[in-house]
DNA sequence: CAGTGAGCGAGCTTCCGCTTGACTT
């Protein structure tokens, strides 16, 4: 090669995806990555009004990188825009040409692919466009409408909540909403009131000599109630279970169902978060680590990097066609024909998808997990093979399972009539279920059908024994990550590249703490969403957001003036928090702490604090009454008072009055210094 | 390991989305 051979300029997102690219398209381009966006708002810009000729004041975010594409371009003949083919990618194009002045140079092409493979991006560049402005219109008008209702959201609550502006809180179109969900929630849980209800079941067994077989069935029906049987209380329990003991059971109905299980869809980011999470208990990030170390790939003896999974940040179902047609070849030579289902492609169901690239699949069917075992550690083999499987199980033939249901009747010495329902299901054709099954989320009921012996009609059962347990109905888990982000997705609110960065920020504001994995709202965070609820209403609204997207996808159509929208949106909004600043009492601090069990002396509630070593117990008094025990270590204050911390706090109650500030620092740091005392004795007894 | 926190109010922070690197605490 030449020096002076002109190699046209091709700039995509990410560096990997250049690296590939590159290699398709041979020595004569430059692909440069521009990693994300290279222009953004300065950090104290806030909107205020809004006129027709409004430009938004954007700042360079990547100078050195901006030069880097400046000279590159000087030496290109065209340049090629192959962002990501989305709102946002449109927008980095443009704001690319802007930063860099590509605009008065040269030959300047938009070009898009929603799959990285030779031929889509050989298609591509054989087709290229011009930038569309609607679709970068509709991303500015988003940009601007978060930053506005982010920063204006903030303000409201730093001007009501104390300590508020230190500590940092904030409010913002998603994360606002994801609170709310969470509070929502455990106000449900706290207003849940639990129902007794009695489970009532009878073990039986078959008649014939050879074949003794026992198997459980539970209550259908009882005499007088319609439909499911109501027990909600003893001693309507003990009268059944009375009943049934002395029973003749003879088989009723037998009726058997075929059913179809089809494998699921390949993975997008928030299923492969929810699964992950499911099968190995991953956090959001933590799967995106990985997915990221997957994508960018590994490098075999002897050869170049090679990516193993497509990109990790989609919210698309799609498989490119040499996918379909590798997986197929797979499973045909691996298990017969009689698995392939044939290429099957799968709708997105997400109502905002943009759907930039493909669904997350291994970039080759080829490295099997055990091929590439070597190179992976073992969180990069767990995930891998959970993708590796999903993929090719989505192209594998429905499972097929026999359901079985057999209605006992069961006739009471009294004469009354109950009927006892057993089920069961056999798998008649494992399909994909050879390859993957799934682990099911742990709040999903599973049901326990097991496999029944064959009965006919009029059989005489035996009883064995006849069990009723006492229940109650459960209240509403909380939510995991994993629910959080797909309740998310499904109100279409977020993206696949933030979802996992949410989550983070409202643990880092301590709106919510983890109890068990599952997020409980703190008081702070409870008082942050009822704020916004009563007062800026419209940003709490799921409804209100989906409308927003409307809007913008408007824009994109080029239906609507991008800055009419905004005008329209923030004339209402910036009325909204005025008033609501107004309006709105500033929140008691007794408000944002939470009460433990246990009293102070002086009557008050010991409050559970948080300070820069971890939380501790303090009077609720503070600053009057400075007594503060400490947690122990590595253990996190609850709502319970431990053992060990009762014997501190006696000790420190028994000096400490509130009238005797100091004395109570004194006692505080006494407690504090023999529970050091006791540990290390503890200590030294072990070793 | 120890020992923590509030409000005051001068001077800052706060949003969502796109993408990775590393000019040391």
């Amino acid at each position: 090669m030449t020096t002076d051979v002109k190699r046209d300029l091709v700039i995509v997102e990410s560096p990997s995806k250049a690296r590939t690219v590159g290699r398709f398209l041979g020595k004569n381009y430059v692909v440069l990555a521009s990693m994300g966006h290279v222009r953004d708002l300065p950090k104290d810009w806030d909107v205020e009004d809004i006129d027709i000729n409004f430009q938004a004041p954007y700042i360079n975010t990547k100078k050195t990188l901006i030069a880097e594409i400046k000279k590159a371009a000087k030496h290109a003949e065209s340049v090629y825009l192959a962002t990501d083919p989305d709102r946002e990618g449109e927008a980095i194009s443009w704001h690319l040409v802007e930063a860099a002045k590509l605009g008065n140079s040269k030959d300047l092409k938009r070009v898009v692919f929603h799959e990285i493979t030779d031929a889509a991006v050989q298609e591509a560049f054989a087709h290229p466009r011009q930038i569309d402005m609607h679709l970068v219109n509709a991303q500015q008008a988003r940009r601007v409408l978060d930053r506005g209702v982010g920063y204006k959201g903030s303000n409201f609550l730093w001007s009501k909540i104390p300590g508020g502006r230190r500590k940092g809180l904030s409010a913002g179109r998603v994360q606002s909403i994801a609170l709310k969900i969470i509070v929502d929630r455990e106000r449900e849980i706290e207003a849940f009131k639990p129902q007794e209800y009695w489970v009532i079941t009878a073990d039986l067994q078959t008649q014939s000599a050879q074949n003794k077989h026992i198997f459980s069935a539970s209550l259908k029906t009882v005499p007088g109630q319609k439909g499911k049987p109501i027990i909600n209380n003893e001693s309507a329990a003990m009268e059944i279970k009375g009943d049934l003991e002395r029973a003749v059971y003879k088989v009723a109905n037998v009726t058997r169902r075929e059913a179809r299980q089809r494998a699921r869809p390949p993975f997008t980011t928030s299923t492969l978060q929810q699964q992950a999470a499911r099968s190995f208990r991953f956090s959001a990030s933590r799967t995106m680590r990985i997915a990221q170390d997957l994508y960018e790939g590994i490098v075999k003896q002897n050869s170049e990097p090679e990516g193993l999974i497509t990109y990790m940040r989609t919210d698309s179902t799609n498989l490119a066609e040499n996918a379909l047609s590798e997986a197929e070849k797979h499973i045909i030579t691996q298990y017969g024909a009689d698995y392939s289902s044939g290429p099957r492609r799968y709708k997105t169901k997400s109502k905002s998808a943009q759907e930039a690239h493909e669904a997350i699949r291994p970039t080759s069917i080829d490295n099997t997990p055990e091929k590439i075992k070597q190179y992976l550690s073992s969180e990069q083999l767990r995930l891998y093979t959970m993708i590796w499987k999903r993929t090719i199980a989505s192209q594998m033939t429905d499972a097929i399972v026999d359901n079985t249901g057999v209605d006992i009747k069961a006739i009471a010495t009294n004469g009354k009539e109950y009927i006892v329902r057993a089920t069961g299901s056999v798998i008649k054709f494992d399909g994909y279920r050879k390859l993957y099954i799934e682990t099911q989320d742990e709040d999903a009921q599973n049901d326990d059908s097991e496999q029944l012996p064959s009965l006919l009609e009029g059989d005489s059962l035996e009883k064995q024994t006849v069990e009723a347990n006492q229940k109650f109905t459960q209240p509403p888990p909380r939510f995991t990550e994993a629910n959080l982000i797909r309740f998310l997705e499904e109100q279409g609110i977020g993206r696949p590249s933030t979802w996992a960065t949410i989550v983070g920020t409202i643990e880092k504001r301590q709106y919510v703490d983890r109890e068990k994995s599952r997020f409980k709202p703190t008081p702070t965070g409870m008082a942050v969403s009822d704020l916004l609820t009563k007062h800026i209403s419209s940003i709490m609204d799921t409804g209100f957001t989906a409308s927003i997207e409307a809007k913008l996808d408007s824009i994109a159509d080029g239906d609507q003036n991008w800055i009419n929208m905004l005008q329209e949106f923030f004339g209402p909004f910036v009325k909204e928090v005025s008033t609501a600043k107004e309006k709105a009492d500033r929140v008691p601090s007794q408000r944002l702490v939470q009460l433990s069990d246990e009293k102070c002396v002086g009557g008050d509630y010991l409050v559970i604090r948080q300070s820069r070593y971890g939380k501790f117990l303090g009077c609720g008094k503070f600053p009057e009454c400075r007594v503060a025990i400490s947690t122990r270590p590595g253990e996190r204050a609850s709502g319970e008072v431990t053992e060990n911390w009762k014997v501190d706090w006696e000790t420190a109650m028994e000096n400490c009055a509130i009238a005797h500030p100091e004395a109570a620092a004194a006692v505080a740091a006494e407690a504090n210094k023999k529970r050091g005392s006791r540990k290390n004795s503890k200590k030294r007894d072990k070793t």
